[in-house]
DNA sequence: TTGCTCCTCACGTCACGTGAGGTGGC
DNA sequence: TTGCTCCTCACGTCACGTGAGGTGGC
């Protein structure tokens, strides 16, 4: 008997009229009444209803899909493929919010190392961020080859102080110097230095690098583009398969 | 020299043609040549540029930000601020998924206790899920004041034992009785159920409500508004403040 | 009579996607 | 000459928000 008013269904439910209204234009919620001024008039049924639509718009489902279930014949089946896809749905938004969460934060981490900001130092932050794994990976490979070879070294080393045979120790001493020489020869050759003033991406000649002051992602270098001579980003090459 | 079309500045940055000529209109790439013809032609300048836009968009900045950034003679600070702004909104929008991913999974959850599904359901379900904090407290409390009881009730049968003094046990068994008399009123006070049938909010009688056969969160009586006889689910009362 | 609520257009949002119908360039 | 690429409109997306200008109902 008693309806309600559009504003009075907005407001037991939480939105605007404008909201109502275009559920209304929707065919999602219709008034079972209109008044002779051609003003809206919900029943409780009407209500009900408008609180199913919210609570399961709340969820995020999409108009289209409320309103599909609202008039299917077969609702049991439809709310369920809705919620299948909006679980899937909503994992996806997740997962990608995440991912650019991380990019966010990485890219403010590389802006706090970067010093006389432009916004080329954007291209070298986005070089340097696609290239971090394979650069992890080539510092990985140095990182093993050297300990293998470390480990040879004391092996020896206790070999000879247990056994008092120092030859293997002796033998593999030019070895050692050997593996050191190539791995810096192979990394310096993977490597590439961005210049933090003209933004080029160059390779240092070896002897330079090798003695450059240096922090764990920076070395001291001079560009061979412009001449600027300051702590330059390290990162690897340019191919890309 | 070497100018790059639409096409090829799209496929560098595997984006669509579409998107290339998007932000030209929006004057964030602008093609610094045009052939006689009135096609866009991009130098390697704006290849580097578009690179910076793909990649803060991949990030997801806005068109607009990015617009912004490149075009503001203190880039430094402006992409502070898009960077603080866009990480507040990821993790926004973050946890909105996150409520709205186990609002989905609890429907999920209540629809497989659901047989007989309506659409009325839905209304059931959100009903339960709106009250479920609220039931949820009202049975910690049953279940405390029960467990003190038990405490004091074994104090005085463990005393009775030790020293042969078995009046406080004696004396507490009336209180015990009172109490566990007590939870049932309360609680039962607090409830309401749910017909799964004509979806009315009931209140049973005390003494069906009391012996009726149950689930942990159902219960078999009859539907005061219907008559009709089944589980009905268990939830708290409208009073909301 | 005066506020207040409600009504219907109609445009705007955001970053493009998707045709339609026409043309440049190898 | 024939494909292929590119060009410019112009509409559509999603769930409303935001006026504008007018009216119903206490």
């Amino acid at each position: 008997m008693s309806m309600y008013t559009t504003g009075e269904i907005a407001k037991l439910c939480g939105v605007s009229v404008r909201t109502v209204q275009y559920y209304d234009t929707r065919n999602i919620l219709v008034p079972s009444e209109l008044s002779e001024g051609g003003r809206r008039l919900y029943s409780e049924e009407d209500l009900k209803r408008m609180r199913i639509i919210c609570f399961l718009r709340d969820a995020g489902l999409s108009i289209n899909g409320i309103g599909e279930l609202l008039t299917d014949e077969d609702p049991a089946s439809v709310i369920a493929i809705l919620l299948d896809q909006q679980e899937r749905l909503l994992r996806d938004e997740l997962k990608e919010r995440q991912v650019k969460l991380a990019m966010v934060e990485a890219i403010k981490r590389e802006l706090k190392k970067t010093d006389d900001f432009s916004v080329d130092s954007i291209h070298d932050i986005a070089h340097v961020m696609n290239n971090r794994k394979k650069l992890y990976r080539i510092r990985i490979t140095m990182l093993i080859v050297g300990l293998i070879s470390e480990i040879f070294e004391t092996g020896t080393f206790i070999y000879g102080l247990v056994k008092g045979v120092w030859w293997p120790f002796l033998a593999y001493l030019p070895v050692l110097v050997g593996v050191g020489v190539w791995i810096s020869v192979f990394y310096f050759n993977k490597v590439h230095y961005i210049c933090p003033k003209c933004h080029t991406v160059f390779k240092p000649p070896f002897k330079e690098a090798f003695w450059a002051n240096h922090t764990p992602t920076t070395r001291k270098l001079t560009c061979t583009a412009c001449g600027h001579k300051g702590f330059c980003v390290e990162t690897c090459g340019e191919e890309e398969k």
